[in-house]
DNA sequence: TGCCAGGCCGGGT
DNA sequence: ACCCGGCATGGC
């Protein structure tokens, strides 16, 4: 899908690199994938302030935190009682099936990572592939609410496209033998539909008359039409 | 004020 | 294989 190489490139002379995940160390970028759930950023932002605060930015730190107390913690994010339970089953897992070492996790000899993120309650496909890409240095495109409009907006899939099917629309177009396999292109690659969707894609305010993808746009009906 | 934000689970068809 | 209700705070 060569669109999808033509819209990198739109984004990135728009928006320049940008350096994420937002996040100072893997661990950091775990946490906050699940906490972001659903989310605001500047919400999750909060809860991690609150977390470093408390001095349990850190596995088994925080695994030792009773429940409660991990969700009063991080209420600032919403949804606390659900995340806080979420944080905790995959804290057992990486602090007792990986002694609290998420290399061991992301680079042992676990046969399929990815299949063992999602076999934690509360870690799905997005969560899964946030730290897969941004956590760890696995070449694993990440699809979220933002992507999906984004790509129905241009009918780069029809509308009953699911998870898997744009994942494996975007990492086909990425892996393709013209472009370069950098870790950090694939990074980037969803960080630039990130932007595209908080300024030109909410499900409020879908006005794309200064999107940088404005071209990439299908003819004919070139109106400020609705994602929906 | 009401709607929305970088999902996921469990129960129901 | 979908579809839906529930989960909850802070910003505009």
């Amino acid at each position: 899908m060569k669109a999808l190489r033509r819209a990198y490139d739109l984004m990135r002379a728009r928006f320049g690199h940008q350096d994420w995940w937002p996040g100072d160390t893997p661990f950091e970028v775990c946490v906050g994938a699940i906490l972001t759930q659903n989310t605001n950023w500047t919400n999750v932002e909060r809860a991690i302030a609150n977390l470093r605060a408390a001095r349990v930015l850190e596995p088994r730190a925080m695994f030792a935190l009773p429940e409660m107390k991990l969700a009063n913690l991080i209420r600032p994010a919403g949804y606390f009682n659900v995340k806080a339970r979420r944080l905790r089953s995959f804290l057992k897992v990486l602090v007792e099936e990986f002694g609290a070492d998420l290399d061991r996790l992301f680079h042992g000899e676990t046969p399929d990572v990815r299949e063992r993120l999602l076999a934690v309650k509360g870690i799905g496909p997005e969560t899964a592939d946030s730290m897969l890409l941004y956590a760890s240095s696995h070449h694993s495109f990440v699809i979220d609410a933002y992507t999906h409009r984004i790509f129905q907006r241009h009918r780069w899939c029809d509308t009953r496209a699911g998870y898997h099917d744009l994942k494996d629309l975007c990492e086909s177009a990425l892996n393709h033998q013209a472009v370069p396999r950098r870790l950090d292109y694939w990074q980037d690659y969803h960080a630039q539909l990130v932007m595209i969707g908080k300024h030109f894609c909410r499900t409020s305010k879908p006005s794309c008359e200064q999107c940088p993808l404005r071209p990439l746009l299908p003819k004919k009906k070139r109106t400020n039409e609705a994602v929906e």
